[in-house]
DNA sequence: CGCCAAATTGACTGGTATCAAGCTACGTGG
DNA sequence: CCACGTAGCTTGATACCAGTCAATTTGGCG
């Protein structure tokens, strides 16, 4: 979409609006990764929410479904995707531990899209009458789920802001740094970690192409960027998450709206 | 972005997910627009929101602001935009009658984006707090702020499959099939009205430029899709909205992921 | 009436898509 | 344990959509 680095769009809203915790070792237990397990703590405790173990290609839902539950990951990866009427395909979300699932079926009454695991994943699931129920007599479950679906809101809009103002290298590179922001928020590595997507996910997610993708790795791997740790091309290593970050920033500072 | 017809991305979003009333005479009062009235009534009823008018360029809150308050649009239009750490501005959203703002704010506390009015506008305040403790002794009302921020998630992902499947002139013509569904589902006038908007902001909001809006805008006067109305250019009339929905559609109907 | 923002249109450029081979990793069965 | 098939990935050559630059016209408003 927008051409290279001069561009007149651009924009930085990944860092701005998820800044990475800075370290896993400087907030295990304090910040994102706390408030996490504290929901996920009042949830059990007021909901007693089914527990399942699910395997990589698992469906949660899938469009159509009628909705009566919400979805909360305890632990696992899970990718959105959206089907339109003509049978395309798009990626229009990841979810990780501490995220919700079936928000968007609310409205409509049923879902619009498929949740699928990427691997193997706990999902807790409640029954949404029962939720609404539970927020009557329990405000701070209310204040949690108003939180959290407020976050997705802005979470799409994030992704909204990347895909309109970045050129390819940079959403790459924003998609990478969000990910790994994504873990480290959550307590788990993220100097090194395995994608769980494919080439063509990727570009499906950020409105590119796979051998786009494929293209701008190979760049950020020359640039050192990044690095391939595993064998696989999938396995990522961030030798400085900084640097991705102003690598992102790094467009042409004028212009307003387009 | 993605290139011209023959596609590999593309889809369509808009006519699925937001399909048109038929027709303003045929679902006046049965609809979404009874459905808008009757969440006005219940919030009037159960909150006693501020009301206010508006003017265009009038901003009911600022990115950066501490968030207090929710709004609700009685009449008129916004849009809402969001400024990134390095000064650029992203259209986020548009707004109509019966519309939430302030969603996006509940999760930080504070807005991550301006709402400016696009003319003369009633908007309804109410505070967040007061409208929780209304929700726990009116779950009917809880169930109305569920649904309308689940309803904005389902928008923001139908902007994302958008703008990341569809060329340009497809793009162009679904935002004026959309803001036209946006008026039919009100009860509004949706085969003649003013964008309220310039070229560049169409053009930020949709990940284009202003020249691109342009020629595509005149691209679809000249096969008569739409015509200019009033003298401004920015006075549209839509013939014959399924041509234009048509038109949207029209893409290569191969691929999967990209 | 005249200024200025907005819009239009043309010529040109360039970033990505497209098309097309190969290559690599992994699972499966012999 | 290894051959083989296949899905995923990489890389190159080329095409083309949309961005960029620029000049002009239009419309709104004081």
């Amino acid at each position: 979409m927008q051409p290279s680095l001069p561009t007149r769009t651009a924009a930085l809203p990944v860092a701005a609006a998820r800044p990475l915790a800075p370290n896993l070792r400087d907030a295990p237990r304090t910040g994102t990764a706390q408030r996490i397990a504290d929901t996920l703590q009042l949830i059990a405790g007021v909901l007693e929410p089914k527990r399942r173990i699910v395997h990589a290609g698992d469906v949660i839902y899938r469009a159509g479904d009628r909705f009566e539950h919400l979805h909360l990951l305890n632990a696992g990866f899970f990718k959105l995707i959206s089907l339109s009427s003509d049978g395309r395909e798009q990626v229009v979300g990841l979810r990780f531990r501490g995220d919700w699932l079936g928000f968007s079926a609310i409205a409509s009454g049923s879902f619009g899209c498929d949740a699928i695991a990427l691997d193997t994943a706990e999902v807790w699931t409640v029954r949404y009458d029962a939720l609404m129920q539970a927020c009557i007599s329990h405000p701070a479950l209310m204040a949690i789920v108003h939180e959290a679906m407020s976050q997705e809101i802005v979470r799409d809009r994030d992704s909204l802001m990347t895909i309109c103002t970045l050129p390819a290298d940079a959403r790459v590179a924003a998609f990478l740094h969000d990910w790994a922001g994504s873990l480290a928020a959550r307590g788990l590595r993220a100097d090194q970690f395995s994608l769980r997507l494919t080439r063509a996910e990727i570009g499906n997610y950020l409105g590119l192409t796979l051998e786009t993708v494929s293209r701008v790795l190979s760049r950020l791997a020359k640039a050192e960027l990044i690095a391939f740790h595993g064998k696989s091309r999938r396995d990522i290593a961030i030798p400085d998450v900084h640097a991705l970050a102003a690598y992102v920033e790094r467009r042409d500072p004028t212009a307003g709206l387009h």
